[in-house]
DNA sequence: AGTTTTTTTGTTAAAAAGTTACAAGAAATA
DNA sequence: TATTTCTTGTAACTTTTTAACAAAAAAACT
């Protein structure tokens, strides 16, 4: 854990004095790292011993240590730290605010993915005779980028947004089929009983959610993705784009999966595009 | 400048002695922050002050000052480097690269944005009749995402996935509408067309998009997005993650300015969604 | 409340680490 | 070869950090 957040989560175990060290430094820990013991200690209104075991007591072999710990965290700067938006920030304060909660999410998804889930999903994918991508509100556009993104493999996928299109479109699913739910929640009544109909019409159930949920357990299998919750008013539903980004790495596992020949196939499809696009020679409009 | 980078390049300008120390640390640059100057000294064969000028050459006050830079470039070390999916990763890289390397776009992204340009445009959603979100293809989930924002904000938000129905709601739109285009090369055909279509009408025009395209110049206003072009064949699409984080810097300005009052509002809709979950009281399913 | 024990803190002194000054040695130039 | 310049190491010195101990404060117990 970064030393600074460590810091902050122990204040309550410091002593009244370590406690002192414990603010000058969050207060700038710029400085802290070219400041020697005795002017910390200075700084504080504390001795130098007590700097020396507040440093102890976080683990670090002592000042020095300390002091190499502080700046790895500081390098490492702000985007891991999950800063929200408060009333009073200006244009520049919420971007970056968004943008960094946002990244911090990321990298905390990426730490809590089940590599071998994952790996396994692609399996079932690259084998499924039909992929269908569910979910509802939020959710729902990250079906719709999943389909956008398997319709270029040129596997048979479904999608729809209305429930009882789900519906119906689930009661049809055999053995063979792959149907994903995603909802970050799990506890959407409406999907829920939808999977539970996919579940018993012999269908792969997989589940892009939190684990412990309703919806994981309809499911045969669980991607699930630990995000900070979405608990917030200003909500940048940091969780959506943790999926999209799950979504994005069965995508590339499924076209590693296929092999060469698929991948100019891909490409094919690309260059297709092309030519519904403007190129950057031709000339612009007025 | 990362210092390895440093004593990698400057590696010409160094003394006999200075490069021994210079190829000790490269070996093993972790260990070397651990080490006292002596150490260090003796194991590249020369004296304590040797090494102190080897420091001091590379722009540092000493060996303290030093192993601090050192400690912060290998701190930076991995994580925001953009690293390209290859033919032979495994699930754990590929998930690992597609992970860290929309982290870096975001990054990359935060840092282009024009935050007076957010400002102007959350002004003109704030002041908006009605507001459209058009993109078609992979952008068409970004602008399906954005309604689904907006939409709880209890404005008017319009959005088609059907390009001749963009075409004719950009037909009906008049002065005091906003319609927003959503394309990361901005030079989709049919998508610049409709863009015409309602500035010729009058409409605020605004461009999610990249710099000096086609799109652009069809805009009013832009909100133009630096990010790595997708160029990768197991496309993670990172530009598509960096428009819908600037989505939610949008939607998060436009509670902002629309103060107290207004968020209470948005707090009444999240709880009306509750109604339709699961608690996590309720007893789970077989 | 008063005493004992434990914990916290500061003082002093020692050790460790880093730096400066200077001189010896190596390399380059004339 | 002599002279100059640059590089390197030795030894002394300064700064920084740590250890040991004692005083003070807080907590626990009677």
């Amino acid at each position: 854990m970064n030393i600074l957040e460590k810091i902050s989560s122990d204040m309550a175990e410091f002593s009244k004095s370590e406690k002192k060290v414990a603010e000058v430094i969050l207060s700038n820990p710029q400085s802290a790292i070219h400041s020697s013991i005795a002017t910390l200690a200075k700084l504080s209104n504390v001795s130098e011993p007590t700097v020396n075991r507040f440093c102890r007591r976080l683990d670090t072999k002592g000042y020095p240590d300390f002091k190499l710990h502080l700046a790895q965290s500081l390098a490492n700067g702000t985007p891991y730290v999950n800063r929200h938006v408060d009333e009073f920030d200006g244009p520049s304060e919420y971007t970056n605010k968004i943008f960094e909660s946002t990244m911090a999410s990321l990298e905390v998804a990426r730490q809590s993915i089940d590599v071998a889930m994952v790996n396994r999903v692609v399996d079932l994918l690259t084998q499924a005779n039909k992929i269908s991508f569910f979910g509802l509100g939020a959710s729902a556009s990250v079906a719709h980028d999943a389909v956008n993104k398997f319709f270029r493999f040129n596997v048979p996928v479904i999608y729809f947004e209305d429930i009882l299109m789900q519906r119906m479109s689930c009661m049809n699913s055999t053995e063979g089929d792959v149907v994903i739910f995603i909802s970050h929640t799990g506890r959407t009544k409406s999907l829920v009983d939808v999977a539970h109909i996919a579940r018993t019409n012999d269908a792969t159930v997989i589940g892009i959610t939190s684990a412990d949920t309703p919806l994981a357990r309809e499911c045969n299998y669980v991607l699930s993705l630990a995000v900070p919750e979405d608990t917030d008013l200003y909500m940048p539903m940091a969780s959506r784009i943790a999926q999209l980004t799950l979504i994005d790495v069965l995508a590339t596992g499924f076209t590693l999966r296929r092999g060469n020949k698929f991948r100019e196939n891909l490409k094919r499809v690309k260059d297709t595009l092309r030519g519904s696009r403007y190129l950057k020679s031709d000339i612009p409009r007025a």
